[in-house]
DNA sequence: AACTATTTATAAGA
DNA sequence: TTCTTATAAATAGTT
């Protein structure tokens, strides 16, 4: 997706490889996070960069994997294992909510900046010395003040009032939320053992 | 991708949730083979569907993932807890972070409620009609107009710069990645059961 | 399982 | 780098 058709074969250069590399994984990990909150499934995945370097998503560890294939040979790491799910869980969920929070934020910001850039223009009127100006001007100066005021504490009103919205979405969330449905990006152990996979 | 937005929340309805899982699924297996492909790395992923059945695409086999991480049979109830630790490591870190990030966010919307009351005495300043003011009121006006003007956007630019900082901090955390980076290469296969298969 | 209106992802460019 | 933009790709709803 982008400027040119993908081809299916290697992208050619290193560099373009290595640029292309961490959108693509992002995407991936995105989706593969989607994927579990839309459709309540687990997913576990791991991506072996051209550097040595591993990352992997999902799944607490093989070991869940292993319990499912029958195979519960492994209980002592997997109580150990389900615990630090139990927290990854939270912790994601966390993540997420702030995350979405401070977007909201960010996006209220903007709008904030917006008005600013608006009425800046009229910056020059603070300056100027009150006691050389007319019984006309100050009239004049007084209207545009209203004007202003209004801009700027409308902008200030509807952030707030967004604020408290969000923030009450959030803990209604949170509070309606028996199925821990996260969509948080979680990064989360692959164990290197291969029992998950048989191939 | 499709006729509505999706949602962040699980697909709500059995149905649309069976539905949902196989478009999305194969979506994901063909991302990951194409970024094996195109990038020349390697991947590695389970899928369970809530029927208990696993879907895996990647790890030719065990060994090859055993051999990368080195210790084929020693992986030991240590060395997964170890894993796990960095993991919660890296949420801990990223989830303080975003929660200091909307601490300080809260805190400026405090200010700027704080300034907003401050100011709300002056309101009947608006309301007044302005042809019954002498020159005298205007200047006094006027005077109190820049230092409300003042509040305002010292609380609005203060809240504006913090928010371009964090928000420099949040992309800035974003980068670093925590879903991390890795080496391997990938040969793809899609495997729909086997020994994968249990809940 | 095919279609298509739309959304989402991303390759290039700034 | 990070942000924006133009375009490709994925997919929800529909048939």
């Amino acid at each position: 997706m982008g400027h040119k058709k993908t081809q299916k074969k290697m992208i050619q250069g290193e560099d373009e490889r290595r640029i292309s590399l961490p959108k693509q994984r992002s995407g991936l990990f995105k989706k593969a996070s989607e994927l579990c909150t839309l459709c309540a499934i687990e997913t576990a995945f791991v991506i072996f960069s051209p550097d040595g370097k591993a990352f992997s998503y999902g799944i607490p560890s093989a070991d869940v994997a292993t319990n499912r294939l029958g195979q519960p040979d492994a209980y002592t790491i997997q109580e150990a294992e389900a615990h630090h799910e139990r927290v990854l869980c939270e912790l994601r969920k966390n993540y997420s909510d702030l995350a979405s929070q401070l977007d909201a934020e960010k996006k209220r910001g903007e709008k904030l900046k917006q008005i600013m850039n608006e009425t800046s223009g009229c910056s020059s009127w603070f300056s100027t010395p009150s006691g050389e100006l007319s019984y006309e001007e100050l009239l004049i100066r007084q209207a545009a003040m209203e004007d202003l005021k209004g801009k700027l504490t409308k902008g200030i009103e509807e952030r707030l009032a967004q604020t408290s919205a969000s923030s009450a979405a959030i803990n209604t969330a949170r509070a309606t939320d028996p199925l821990g449905t996260d969509a948080s990006r979680g990064n989360s152990s692959l164990d290197p053992h291969g029992r998950i996979v048989g191939h």
